[in-house]
RNA sequence: CGGAGCGUAGCGCAGCCUGGUAGCGCAUCAGUCUGGGGGACUGAGGGUCGUGGGUUCGAAUCCCGCCGCUCCGACCA
């Protein structure tokens, strides 16, 4: 994108109601404005980021065998009466009525509609397993919101739901969700770690949230740094050998972890390797057995022909959460550092002398080469202002061309999360970029 | 949900106490100079002072209601 073309409304100020960095940072590179409280909209470089995240997260959904759906954001309260988590969801639940006065609301989960499209669907335990997931906006009435996207009250989650014939199956659910997981971390940039967490509303008896480390973390988390080594990739675990299943869940769940609440001193005092720091959460994973199909009436014919109740589990990442919480874990004073993988563009172009035939000339070449990857500041503003929002706005590279070395064919090639500048050959310079 | 604040130009704020022509910085627009880390000068535009009512000759300013937003705590993906 041309930069003049484009709304992308940085902001030199820091704004007064944002108090922590991702917050303030999202707002002065205008990758978000608040509508109300709780509330954003995603204006085009912030989109593009969610939109990466997303990707990212979906390509490790299909990867482990997961299918992508896409239910309402409007449910019938009829189905979370069913569960019984109409009365007990609490004022968090944005409840609504619509002309006819029938019971609405709008989703802050999708336990209860995902059951009800398995038990209209599927009669037999040879349609088992199923994992289904969906990437889909929802929301939950926060007393208090704060913290930009990080606690909104409207906020984006890919949400997977597992059905299995029994708790074994489950957990082989449950596995392959934790290995997709870690998986998604990883490509995204940060070293997530997974804590045995208590199971909250949902219900259930097995579950993990998956935190990451930033100063502005929600709560104070331990862990060993056995988990920083893991090799989590295709090459030490497959998703289609149970056994790799098993050891993998082994060396996730055996190293020591744990959040605030559940610190055990001793336990803590025995590790070699200790990491600690503020926790914020990105994930979380449940298995709660028969604890919506069952009410909900979901069988299935086992292979006796006697009706089985389907094990369940669920899995979130808030996709949106993550926007916020990768600016906490990487930024400086001057602004974001994006990971390659999720960066709006993967460069911008600061042409230094706007209107100067051979610097135009480079850059439009470029542009051009790099095909949608790059932001152009084509702006006619002074270097510093370039070089600021460049900074600011956290692309991975930045491609400075400047009528010094446009004359010699030379450009600069800046990393962001290394300050490190190299004088290249546009040529050079692309091959780096793109290698 | 308890407690505390704040709503004045796009952003950040002053003015309010003690009522009397709506201000400052940045940003924006025009022009000139400038040109490698948020430049300088000249000029210009932009406001029903959140909203409704009350007091008053007169309200941004005092009083009451409402709405919105923020912070602390409890809660929480």
């Amino acid at each position: 994108m041309r930069l003049t073309r484009s709304l992308v409304p940085t902001i030199k100020e820091i704004p007064s109601e944002a108090q922590i960095a991702s917050h303030r940072l999202m707002l002065r590179a205008g990758l978000v404005r608040q509508t109300s409280a709780g509330i954003y909209a995603w204006l085009p470089a912030g989109y593009r980021v969610l939109q990466n995240i997303a990707r990212i997260v979906r390509e490790e959904q299909d990867a482990s065998g997961a299918q992508e759906v896409l239910m309402p954001t409007l449910q019938s309260a009829d189905l979370w009466r069913q569960s019984g988590r109409y009365d007990g969801y609490g004022a968090e639940m944005l409840r609504v009525k619509d002309r006819h006065e029938r019971d609405l609301l709008y989703g802050p989960t999708n336990e209860e509609m995902i059951t009800d499209l398995l038990r209209q669907s599927i009669k037999s335990y040879r349609e088992l397993p199923q994992n289904l997931y969906h990437i889909q906006w929802k929301f939950r009435d926060e007393v208090r919101p704060r913290f930009g996207v990080m606690r909104g009250r409207e906020f984006l989650m890919k949400d997977a739901y597992s059905f299995d014939l029994d708790q074994a199956g489950a957990v082989i659910a449950y596995r392959k969700m934790m290995l997709a997981y870690m998986r998604t971390f990883r490509r995204l940039g940060v070293q997530a770690i997974p804590m045995a967490a208590d199971t909250g509303p949902i219900g259930g008896e097995l579950s993990h949230e998956f935190i990451i480390l930033a100063p502005t973390g929600e709560s104070q988390v331990y862990y060993d740094a056995a988990f920083e080594t893991i090799d989590t990739s295709p090459a030490a675990f497959s998703f289609d050998s149970e056994s790799d299943l098993e050891r993998f869940a082994t060396l996730m769940t055996t190293p020591y972890a744990a959040t605030d609440e559940k610190h055990d001193e001793a336990a803590w005092a025995k590790v070699a390797n200790k990491r600690e720091g503020r926790g914020i959460e990105v994930g979380h994973i449940f298995y709660f057995g028969t604890r919506y199909s069952d009410p909900m009436g979901l069988r299935v014919a086992g292979p006796d022909g006697s009706q089985v109740i389907p094990h369940m589990g669920s899995y979130g990442i808030g996709v949106s959460r993550l926007v916020g919480a990768l600016i906490e874990a990487s930024h400086d004073d001057a602004g974001i550092i994006w990971n390659d993988a999720v960066a709006p563009w993967k460069a911008a172009i600061l042409n230094l002398k706007m209107g100067d035939g051979t610097c135009n000339a480079i850059c439009e070449d470029i542009y051009a080469k790099l095909a949608g990857n790059a932001l152009y500041d084509d702006r006619d503003d002074r270097a510093g202002v370039k070089f600021n929002d460049a900074d600011l706005m956290g692309h991975p590279w930045q491609i400075i061309v400047g009528p010094r070395g446009a004359a010699k064919g030379m450009v600069e090639l800046k990393r962001r999360a290394t300050g490190e500048r190299v004088e290249l050959s546009v040529e050079d310079a692309l091959a780096k970029i793109s290698g």
